[in-house]
RNA sequence: GGAGAGUUGGCAGAGUGGUAAUGCACCGGACUCGAAAUCCGGCGAACCCGUUAGUUCGGGCGCGCAGGUUCAAAUCCUGUACUCUCCUCCA
């Protein structure tokens, strides 16, 4: 949620930065009335009830000396009921101001190129050499299935489209897969959690989910209360902290996890229908950090090399793009995509983002630190995927794929597969 | 699933209708060569609004959360979340 005071200081920076983001300026006009609205309320209400305490304290008294107090209690009356009034009117002005607060994406840094869609994203750096076989590369469904150790065809009779199931050696790469991730965050000072993965409509609410996208995810009743399950790790993780005031000298905490994460995927029938790129449940090392609000954008910086570290190890070609205005997600000010290559694909896919959002979402969560003068500071967060492990097992696949339909199993993989270096159809199961 | 108890500053802990004690911790001062101890004073429930050169000053709100009753609610009423204890069940 974005600080209405920043916007009542700044209104034209902040259409400005807002309309990068595809908010017509009248939004931002109509939320500064009703802010103005909101604090005239404010001081009539005040002033009433400033009165209603000093009457009653010497209503207090006069019953204490045995006096008559009746014209005292009458007349509050009237101010009792005056203050219901406006604090009637104050509410409803309040929920219409924050409806659409709540509504506004997070402003993009002065470093994002201004664009309004994924077009206007610009590459950074890249890193790898792209390989050049002899043969034509295939897709990672069809090595998958060919070897048996990915099965959708029954995963769709089970669950249905965009669900799979990983058998012998695909099982077990995925599981090297994370276990590797998660051994680098750790020895990168991250603290490895294992977070609830249905979580309440505050936690939602609190990385900002909701109440924007309510469509994008599943939720589930649970004696009429809704849980949902977590789109992200970065839900329960950021959460974590919700409510929390955290000695400034702690910052920045680091934390990681490995979760499955369930995305409905409404909206985006037709696209990547085949194959591990896009399902609704898949498996995903996080990283989470809550830093103060001086070195957030220096955190970002290190936790895309942390990301990109793991995509080195496995010698994964890559390239680092930032998201224009119009791309980044709601609540992020700045972010870094690492694009993995796909032979068959013969482009680069997304593994992972890398946000900054500022205090945007410690606002809503209520994330803060006591910094070194005892001043109680909203948190900066940053949150990113380190990383995808089913697109990475794809980019496995297919980057690693021999002639014969084999797959060699990257170097820093093997140890974590029992030693085993190939996945052939005769070791597969 | 059943029964009971609880939730108040950073921590401990009083407060059963009149507007949040007290102690520890913390900050300042005195004493001291210095420290400890002691004494004196202060801050602190964390956010909003107004005001200001300001980190100033004034006010509101604030006792798990949300409502209600009342001139006035930590206190009374209703609902609800969570924690603990016991019973029951369970990987």
């Amino acid at each position: 949620m974005l600080d209405i005071k920043l916007i009542r200081q700044n209104p034209d920076w902040a259409k400005e930065k807002l309309a990068a983001r595809s908010i017509p300026n009248e939004e931002v006009d109509e939320l500064l009335d009703l802010d103005k609205n909101r604090r005239d309320l404010l001081v009539q209400t005040e002033t009433l009830k400033e009165k209603r305490n000093t009457v009653s304290q010497s209503i207090a008294q006069k019953k204490r000396n045995k006096e008559n107090a009746d014209q005292e209690i009458a007349d509050m009356q009237q101010v009792g009921a005056d203050i219901k009034s406006l604090d009637a009117k104050l509410e409803e002005v309040n929920d219409k101001m924050n409806y659409i607060l709540v509504r506004l994406p997070n402003f993009p840094d002065d470093s994002v190129p201004v664009g309004p869609d994924e077009s206007t994203n610009k590459e950074i750096r890249k890193w790898g050499t792209i390989p050049t076989e002899g043969f034509k590369p295939k897709h990672h469904w069809d090595i998958g299935e060919q070897l048996g150790i990915l099965d959708f065809d029954q995963a769709a009779k089970v669950s249905g489209s965009r669900f799979v199931y990983y058998i012998g050696m695909g099982a077990r790469l995925e599981r090297a897969v994370y276990n590797f991730m998660l051994d680098q965050h750790h020895e990168e000072g991250y603290t490895e959690v294992i977070p609830p993965y249905l979580v309440n409509n505050e936690a939602m609410f609190g990385t900002s989910q909701f109440p924007k996208f309510t469509e994008d995810v599943y939720t589930v009743m649970v004696d009429e209360n809704p849980l949902t399950l977590i789109p992200t790790a970065e839900v329960p993780l950021t959460n974590y902290f919700a409510g929390k005031i955290i000695d400034g000298k702690e910052l920045p905490e680091k934390v990681t996890a490995l979760s499955p994460s369930f995305r409905s995927e409404a909206g985006s029938a037709g696209r990547d229908t085949r194959g591990l790129i896009r399902m609704h449940q898949f498996n995903k090392v996080e990283m989470v950090k809550v830093t103060d609000q001086e070195s957030s954008f220096d955190e970002l910086e290190k936790m895309t090399a942390n990301a990109e570290n793991i995509l080195q190890k496995l010698n994964l070609p890559y390239h680092v793009i930032v998201l224009s205005s119009g791309d980044a997600s709601f609540s992020s000010t700045k972010t870094y995509d690492l694009e993995v290559w796909l032979p068959a694909q013969d482009k680069y896919r997304e593994v992972s983002s890398c946000s900054n959002c500022l205090d945007f979402q410690a606002r809503r969560a209520q994330i803060r630190y006591r910094d070194e003068n005892g001043k109680t500071k909203l948190a900066h967060t940053l949150n990113g995927s380190g990383l995808a492990c089913g697109r990475t097992v794809a980019a496995i696949l297919e980057n690693y794929q021999n002639e014969d339909g084999s797959v060699t199993i990257p170097d820093v993989l093997v140890p974590y597969m029992g030693g085993v270096t190939k996945i052939t159809k005769e070791n597969a199961k």
